[in-house]
DNA sequence: ATGGGTACCTGTCTGC
DNA sequence: TGCAGACAGGTACCCA
């Protein structure tokens, strides 16, 4: 499920409501794609200080306990395929998807998440430890200044895989996953099978301003909901609806009436119209 | 360094 | 109706 604006747009609706929460309790469900990695006992009686994001993960940043010197951390959050995040403030039992639940003074925390890819993961820093570990090397990201056409093609010289695996890969870019990649490189009317190195500087600054509209639009309408995807509040984003070529397969092309094509790479579908996009 | 493939896990949909 | 197979929003890890 979620890439880039379904995490942001779950920071979103929870950020206000979560932040100065004092956690009380902490149960896992089935084993998440890492362990927690410390005790339930190490987060209780900590203040959420702030919910920040890197790319698809969530940081929870998290006070020292009471008395406890030098004690700050973290948790770390990904949603995986299949996660999202629930804030209510009456506690109903967890269902079989339930995972991770963070009881707190300003309501439940419930992460669900039916196939496991995702995780929660305790860490002392953000920048060190489980956590740093696995944001190291991811690249820029797409909504900041950093991301700009020169460091697109920068990047992408030298790289002979289809520019829209590179843009996936996430050492690049951050948080563009399987629907916006195809979304922007239709925007930018570029054919997804074109090796890296072979995109211009002209081509860069379009594909650079197509993720930024693509990602922007889709915070904008709350994500794309195509089967389970809901912000800390239970809504549904409406992005699937104005999708140019995602899950459209055989479908006319919006722009020139063409039929939108799906081919596979690297074991994902990638979806495009070979008329509007070209190599 | 790059690239290709596998693995993790469960639900839903399609076609026979 | 049953069942096998394909497919699904991600990404760490292993091996060439």
């Amino acid at each position: 499920m979620p890439e880039l604006p379904e995490v942001e747009v779950t920071r979103l609706s929870l950020v206000d409501r979560l932040r100065g929460a004092e956690i009380a309790g902490v149960r896992v469900g089935k084993p998440l794609r890492w362990p927690l990695g410390c005790a339930p006992s190490t987060l209780v009686g900590r203040r959420l200080l702030d919910v920040n994001r890197r790319g698809k993960y969530l940081w929870f940043a998290l006070g020292a306990r009471p008395g406890v010197a030098a004690d700050d951390g973290g948790l770390l959050l990904h949603l995986g395929m299949s996660g999202s995040l629930n804030l209510s403030t009456h506690a109903e039992p967890p269902g079989p998807w339930d995972h991770f639940d963070l009881a707190t003074s300003h309501g439940l925390l419930r992460l669900t998440d039916p196939r496991r890819f995702g995780a929660a993961v305790w860490s002392s820093s953000r920048d060190e430890g489980a956590a740093g570990k696995l944001l190291a090397g991811l690249g820029v990201e797409p909504l900041e200044a950093g991301f700009t056409a020169a460091l697109l093609h920068a990047r992408l010289r030298g790289r002979r895989v289809a520019v829209k695996q590179a843009l996936l890969a996430g050492d690049i870019v951050v948080g563009v996953g399987n629907i916006y990649a195809s979304e922007a490189l239709f925007l930018a009317g570029i054919d997804p099978r074109t090796p890296g190195h072979r995109i211009s500087l002209a081509r860069c600054e379009r594909l650079v301003d197509a993720v930024r509209a693509v990602l922007a639009r889709a915070v904008a309408v709350g994500g794309s909901t195509l089967r389970d995807f809901r912000d800390a509040h239970g809504l549904g984003g409406a992005f699937q609806n104005e999708a140019r070529v995602y899950g459209r397969e055989g479908e006319p092309c919006t722009t020139c009436g063409g039929t939108v094509r799906r081919i596979v790479q690297g074991q994902r579908s990638t979806y495009f119209c070979p008329h509007c996009q070209r190599r």
